[in-house]
DNA sequence: AAATAATTGCC
DNA sequence: GCAATTATT
């Protein structure tokens, strides 16, 4: 075919081999190795957690035997380069090509084009796809070629491009393997002794790979899809979709799904079915909620560790372990919100209604830094996503311009009635409450004694009291804001003295950083309510290691776990994390604007000009226009100084929030002028 | 029955 | 905050 050297598809999170561009470009060219590295200490902080490890596991062995049935196999290799391993597959195979499908979290920006920039260097044709997305982000903008700032926006102009997303592609019939006689596999090892036990009940639960996926989505198009609206209040999972893990792998194509979805769509609307409409409707926006996540990653490459809105910096966090803890351990009293952690820690999966319920517990009553949240959500669930969790957990911080308002406290017992009006759901996950009438279930506190008595309940006791009042917390949480604002002017004032230009952002932080102990211990024990007296406040957002700084060992010490009995530990964080304050390197600027850049400080990434559809060029390190105009990022750093394109516009476009309206001087999303420089 | 108030849902 | 929905008078 191509002259001689066979093509290696480089395999990631596009763990199938239907829709599959970068497969289907290399069975086009012929020969081809298929190829899944697992560089896990690359991911630094963000080591991948038991579950999500576990499910990786299954969906690779999956995928190697359907290779195998199409005429070649999946080398995996171990490595702590993934660069210097492809080079070593590469020199291996006598391969002459690379294809690969795009991701977006900021790890993968980087990597991706610093692949393209070595092999290319050493005469590899490196081409890489979309397989992701409807729509790659650069694709999707207003008219003036900024990208939307809000997500209302953002989805309506997916759905109304002039184009249609990519027809999904069918899977190759057969595939010609290229000479790995040379290139054997390493063993990968995902889980160890202490782990086996508990990830042995995930498969009662799940199967992960492509061809369940495929299932998975045929159930649901099929089933729960025309309830979906009806059924988005319940508590229990039982009526979502249960794509999630399945897309976080690339088991199953985003394109397939709309396209199926929107089959159903044409179908209920001729019906008049005016439910199915509004289900579709309803399950398409949380497609593109996953859409929007990569989108607001790749324009805001730091969403996964700092607020977009630079207010929440000066939001002064309760770092108080106790209460980090008792979220963990579903003992905060709030049987709504402890029946989630209980059965987060128990199953790795969360209905979404829940976990904006927790995140937000998290966030507005305990007033704990959300980064911490966000990281235990990494660890625990099956289907953990940075972007995604980076999108969830700003929006319920109130750090998004669309966001929820940081300063309205949602009632966990009110929440709880419209969730789980019966209390099944708390019944279900806290044994304790079983007996307890549903008048009561979501408020224990207000029973009588008689009633709790009868129940068995002994508040303090065997289930604890409130860890928060929520008025108290209302009133804290009022506190705090104003506290944020306050130290906001004055840190305005600071900067426009022009005493600190510059350093504002960091010279007066105290990292904070995560916990030593993130354990959780179930311990029969009872919690006792007890005031925490370590109320420290941190007048700065937290800071831990940024993912692309960290290529450090961290060590994981997990235990294992165990359902029915809850007498065990889990390590859910590193317990030593060394941070490196080394530079953060993809700051990013808008293709379309990059003209207006001028003074030279920040490292950034250009953007190349290239194919519209699912392809790119092959890697350029300067724009250049090609004739379909379309834009496609290299990934390129230059010395120019990067100026975010939110930042620098005007304050009033696409915020409605009260708080933001009220302090409208806070409207800018975070730029990362002050960032330290790369070398 | 129409006007007004209160409540919810917004990624 | 605002629009849409629901409750109240």
């Amino acid at each position: 075919m191509s002259g001689g050297g066979c093509s290696i598809v480089w395999f990631r999170r596009d763990l199938r081999v239907e829709d599959n561009p970068a497969l289907a470009a290399g069975v086009r060219a012929g020969a081809v190795v298929a190829v899944f590295i697992w560089a896990p200490e690359e991911e630094g902080h963000y080591y991948p957690g038991r579950v999500s490890r576990w499910w990786l596991k299954q969906s690779l062995a999956h995928l190697d035997s359907s290779l195998r049935s199409l005429g070649t196999a999946l080398i995996t290799k171990r490595s702590s380069d993934t660069i210097s391993s492809l080079l070593e597959v590469i020199k291996s195979t006598g391969a002459t090509q690379l294809f690969f499908n795009h991701l977006y979290d900021p790890l993968s920006l980087v990597q991706d084009h610093r692949v393209k920039e070595v092999l290319t260097a050493q005469g590899v044709t490196v081409r890489s796809f979309n397989a992701d997305l409807l729509y790659e982000p650069w694709e999707v903008h207003d008219e003036e070629g900024r990208p939307f700032r809000t997500f209302a926006l953002f989805w309506e102009r997916c759905l109304s491009m002039p184009y249609d997303p990519e027809s999904p592609l069918l899977p190759p019939k057969r595939i010609i393997s290229g000479d790995v006689s040379r290139c054997p596999s390493d063993t990968l090892v995902f889980e160890d002794e202490s782990e086996k036990g508990s990830n042995a009940l995930l498969a009662r639960a799940w199967s992960p790979g492509w061809s369940s996926a495929d299932k998975a989505l045929t159930t649901f198009i099929n089933g729960a899809l025309i309830e979906y609206s009806k059924n988005r209040r319940k508590a229990d999972s039982a009526t979502t979709s249960f794509l999630s893990p399945h897309l976080h792998f690339g088991e199953v194509s985003v394109r397939k799904v709309f396209h199926l979805v929107r089959i159903k769509q044409v179908l209920w609307a001729n019906e008049g079915n005016r439910a199915g409409e509004e289900s579709v409707n309803l399950f398409l926006k949380s497609i593109g909620l996953r859409e929007y996540s990569r989108y607001m990653s790749f324009n805001h490459p730091h969403s996964h560790e700092r607020p977009l809105l630079g207010h929440l910096k000066y939001f002064p966090w309760v770092v108080d372990e106790g209460y980090f803890k008792a979220w963990r351990q579903g003992r905060t009293g709030y049987p709504l919100v402890d029946a989630g952690m209980r059965e987060l820690w128990a199953t790795g999966w969360l209905h979404d209604r829940i976990r904006v319920v927790v995140s937000s517990f998290f966030v507005k009553v305990l007033q704990l830094p959300w980064r911490w949240g966000m990281k235990y959500f990494w660890d625990t669930l099956l289907d953990a996503d940075l972007e995604s969790d980076a999108l969830g957990w700003q929006y319920i911080s109130g750090t998004l311009p669309d966001s929820r308002e940081l300063d309205r406290i949602d009632n966990p017992q009110f929440e709880g009635y419209k969730f789980d009006p019966h209390g099944e759901y708390v019944r279900r996950w806290l044994p304790e409450l079983a007996r307890l009438p549903t008048d009561w279930i979501h408020h224990p506190w207000n029973a009588p004694e008689s009633v709790l008595q009868a129940a068995g309940v002994e508040l303090g006791s065997n289930y604890p009291l409130p860890i928060v009042e929520i008025d108290a917390a209302k009133a804290r949480l009022q506190e705090a804001l104003s506290q944020m604002w306050q130290n906001e002017a004055a840190s305005r004032a600071v900067i426009e003295n022009g005493t600190e230009e510059g350093l504002g952002d960091s010279s007066e932080s105290v990292p904070v950083a995560f916990p030593q102990d993130m354990q959780v211990e179930m311990d029969p024990e009872p919690v006792r309510n007890i005031p925490t007296t370590t109320t420290i406040r941190h007048y700065e957002d937290q800071m831990v290691p940024s993912m692309t700084s960290s290529l450090v060992r961290t060590e994981y010490d997990e235990s294992s776990v165990d359902l029915r009995n809850s007498a065990e530990n889990r390590a859910e964080v590193p317990r030593t994390v060394n941070i490196i304050e080394e530079p953060v390197r993809e700051a990013i600027i808008h293709p379309l604007r990059q003209t207006v850049q001028s003074n030279n400080t920040m490292p950034r990434y250009n953007f190349a000009v290239g194919r519209r559809n699912s392809e790119d060029s092959t890697a350029e390190s300067s724009s250049s226009v090609m004739k379909d105009g379309g834009i496609v990022p290299v990934w390129s750093p230059s010395s120019s100084n990067f100026s975010d394109p939110f930042a620098a516009e005007d304050n009033g476009i696409g915020t409605s929030s009260s708080y933001l309206q009220r302090h409208p001087q806070s409207h800018q999303l975070m730029n990362w002028r002050g960032l330290p420089q790369t070398g």
